[in-house]
DNA sequence: TCTGTTATTGCGC
DNA sequence: GCGCAATAACAGA
Protein backbone atom coordinates (compact mmCIF):
# COMPACT_ATOMS: atom_id res chain seq x y z
CA UNK A 1 0.00 0.00 0.00
CA UNK A 2 1.45 2.79 -1.18
CA UNK A 3 2.46 6.15 1.09
CA UNK A 4 -0.09 9.54 0.80
CA UNK A 5 0.59 12.73 2.62
CA UNK A 6 -1.86 15.45 2.59
CA UNK A 7 -2.77 18.46 4.59
CA UNK A 8 -6.35 19.96 6.14
CA UNK A 9 -6.82 23.65 7.42
CA UNK A 10 -8.28 23.68 11.25
CA UNK A 11 -8.75 26.73 12.39
CA UNK A 12 -5.49 28.82 12.68
CA UNK A 13 -3.34 25.09 12.52
CA UNK A 14 -2.51 22.97 9.79
CA UNK A 15 -2.77 19.11 10.23
CA UNK A 16 -0.35 17.08 8.20
CA UNK A 17 -1.25 13.44 7.74
CA UNK A 18 0.40 10.62 6.32
CA UNK A 19 -1.20 7.44 5.82
CA UNK A 20 -1.70 4.25 3.52
CA UNK A 21 -4.86 2.77 2.62
CA UNK A 22 -7.00 2.98 6.31
CA UNK A 23 -3.53 2.91 8.30
CA UNK A 24 -2.69 6.00 9.38
CA UNK A 25 1.16 6.52 10.39
CA UNK A 26 1.31 10.11 11.45
CA UNK A 27 -0.45 12.92 12.22
CA UNK A 28 1.45 16.66 12.82
CA UNK A 29 0.54 20.19 13.66
CA UNK A 30 2.17 23.10 11.94
CA UNK A 31 1.47 27.09 11.54
CA UNK A 32 1.34 27.01 7.81
CA UNK A 33 0.63 24.48 4.88
CA UNK A 34 -0.52 23.50 1.65
CA UNK A 35 -4.25 22.14 0.65
CA UNK A 36 -3.50 18.38 -0.49
CA UNK A 37 -6.06 15.68 -0.12
CA UNK A 38 -6.40 13.95 2.80
CA UNK A 39 -8.35 10.52 4.21
CA UNK A 40 -12.36 11.67 3.21
CA UNK A 41 -13.48 10.53 6.63
CA UNK A 42 -11.09 12.75 8.11
CA UNK A 43 -11.91 15.55 6.43
CA UNK A 44 -15.80 15.39 7.01
CA UNK A 45 -14.74 14.38 10.82
CA UNK A 46 -12.99 18.02 10.80
CA UNK A 47 -15.50 19.69 9.39
CA UNK A 48 -17.85 18.81 11.90
CA UNK A 49 -19.99 16.81 9.63
CA UNK A 50 -19.12 13.06 10.55
CA UNK A 51 -19.59 11.77 14.55
CA UNK A 52 -15.92 9.39 14.17
CA UNK A 53 -13.23 8.22 11.55
CA UNK A 54 -14.09 4.95 10.64
CA UNK A 55 -12.89 2.98 8.82
CA UNK A 56 -9.52 4.73 9.68
CA UNK A 57 -7.02 3.29 12.32
CA UNK A 58 -3.68 4.33 13.79
CA UNK A 59 -0.28 2.64 13.41
CA UNK A 60 0.07 3.49 17.41
CA UNK A 61 -2.86 0.56 18.04
CA UNK A 62 -0.36 -1.72 16.74
CA UNK A 63 1.02 -4.02 19.34
CA UNK A 64 4.64 -3.80 19.25
CA UNK A 65 4.27 0.20 20.33
CA UNK A 66 5.06 1.10 23.88
CA UNK A 67 1.69 3.05 24.83
CA UNK A 68 -0.63 0.95 22.74
CA UNK A 69 -2.02 -0.30 25.63
CA UNK A 70 -3.20 3.03 26.72
CA UNK A 71 -3.67 3.92 23.24
CA UNK A 72 -6.26 1.54 22.62
CA UNK A 73 -7.74 2.41 25.37
CA UNK A 74 -8.15 5.58 24.34
CA UNK A 75 -9.28 4.82 20.98
CA UNK A 76 -12.66 3.13 22.67
CA UNK A 77 -13.76 6.88 24.11
CA UNK A 78 -17.45 7.52 22.03
CA UNK A 79 -17.27 10.82 19.98
CA UNK A 80 -18.63 13.67 22.62
CA UNK A 81 -17.39 11.69 25.51
CA UNK A 82 -14.36 12.31 27.67
CA UNK A 83 -12.38 10.64 30.79
CA UNK A 84 -9.67 12.00 32.57
CA UNK A 85 -5.91 10.47 32.91
CA UNK A 86 -6.49 8.50 35.53
CA UNK A 87 -8.99 6.70 34.37
CA UNK A 88 -7.20 5.49 31.57
CA UNK A 89 -4.41 4.86 34.15
CA UNK A 90 -6.61 2.91 36.11
CA UNK A 91 -7.63 0.77 33.19
CA UNK A 92 -4.46 0.29 32.24
CA UNK A 93 -2.80 -0.41 35.29
CA UNK A 94 -0.13 2.33 34.78
CA UNK A 95 -0.19 5.93 36.20
CA UNK A 96 -1.91 9.10 35.41
CA UNK A 97 1.55 10.78 34.94
CA UNK A 98 2.30 7.98 31.90
CA UNK A 99 -1.05 8.56 30.36
CA UNK A 100 -0.21 12.11 29.91
CA UNK A 101 3.26 11.16 29.20
CA UNK A 102 1.71 8.79 26.18
CA UNK A 103 -0.54 11.41 24.68
CA UNK A 104 2.28 13.96 24.52
CA UNK A 105 4.43 11.39 22.10
CA UNK A 106 1.28 10.15 20.48
CA UNK A 107 2.50 9.81 16.79
CA UNK A 108 -1.38 10.26 15.65
CA UNK A 109 -3.68 12.75 17.46
CA UNK A 110 -7.03 13.05 16.01
CA UNK A 111 -6.73 9.16 15.46
CA UNK A 112 -5.93 8.16 18.63
CA UNK A 113 -8.77 11.18 20.41
CA UNK A 114 -6.32 11.94 22.78
CA UNK A 115 -7.99 15.52 22.74
CA UNK A 116 -10.71 13.48 24.81
CA UNK A 117 -8.60 12.47 27.83
CA UNK A 118 -9.09 15.23 29.90
CA UNK A 119 -7.44 16.21 33.29
CA UNK A 120 -9.79 15.48 36.51
CA UNK A 121 -10.16 18.98 37.39
CA UNK A 122 -9.62 21.07 33.90
CA UNK A 123 -8.61 20.14 30.52
CA UNK A 124 -4.98 18.92 30.57
CA UNK A 125 -2.39 19.60 27.96
CA UNK A 126 -2.10 19.78 24.08
CA UNK A 127 0.95 20.17 21.97
CA UNK A 128 1.82 22.22 20.36
CA UNK A 129 -1.75 24.14 21.02
CA UNK A 130 -4.32 23.66 23.62
CA UNK A 131 -6.90 25.97 21.60
CA UNK A 132 -6.66 22.47 18.94
CA UNK A 133 -7.98 20.57 21.87
CA UNK A 134 -10.63 22.94 22.61
CA UNK A 135 -11.93 23.56 19.24
CA UNK A 136 -12.11 19.81 18.58
CA UNK A 137 -13.87 19.26 21.88
CA UNK A 138 -15.95 22.09 21.43
CA UNK A 139 -16.68 20.83 17.91
CA UNK A 140 -17.61 17.29 19.36
CA UNK A 141 -20.14 18.45 21.97
CA UNK A 142 -21.92 20.88 19.65
CA UNK A 143 -22.32 17.78 16.91
CA UNK A 144 -23.66 15.03 19.08
CA UNK A 145 -25.79 17.84 20.98
CA UNK A 146 -27.46 18.11 17.00
CA UNK A 147 -27.67 14.82 16.45
CA UNK A 148 -29.91 14.13 19.81
CA UNK A 149 -32.55 16.68 18.68
CA UNK A 150 -32.60 15.62 15.54
C1' DT B 1 24.25 3.78 31.68
C1' DC B 2 22.44 7.78 34.05
C1' DT B 3 19.70 11.90 34.50
C1' DG B 4 16.04 15.04 33.65
C1' DT B 5 11.54 15.47 31.82
C1' DT B 6 6.71 14.86 31.23
C1' DA B 7 -0.61 16.86 28.34
C1' DT B 8 -1.44 13.97 36.53
C1' DT B 9 -3.14 12.88 40.97
C1' DG B 10 -3.94 12.64 45.86
C1' DC B 11 -2.22 13.26 50.40
C1' DG B 12 -0.20 15.89 54.20
C1' DC B 13 0.59 20.25 55.94
C1' DG C 1 -3.14 26.40 48.24
C1' DC C 2 1.72 24.15 47.99
C1' DG C 3 5.14 20.53 47.89
C1' DC C 4 5.98 15.94 47.01
C1' DA C 5 6.00 10.96 45.78
C1' DA C 6 4.43 7.45 42.57
C1' DT C 7 6.03 5.64 38.12
C1' DA C 8 7.77 4.28 33.20
C1' DA C 9 9.34 5.56 28.69
C1' DC C 10 12.50 8.40 26.23
C1' DA C 11 16.00 11.86 24.70
C1' DG C 12 20.31 13.62 25.34
C1' DA C 13 24.74 13.45 27.40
Amino acid sequence: MEMRRGAFQFGYWWIHVTWAGTIVHKVSFSRTGEEADIPLQLRQYLNGKVNGISPLTSVALESDYPYSKIYREVSKIPYGITKTYSEIAEITKTNPRLVGNAMKRNPTPLIIPCHRVVAKEGIGGFTPDIEIKKSLLLMEQKFSKSLNLS
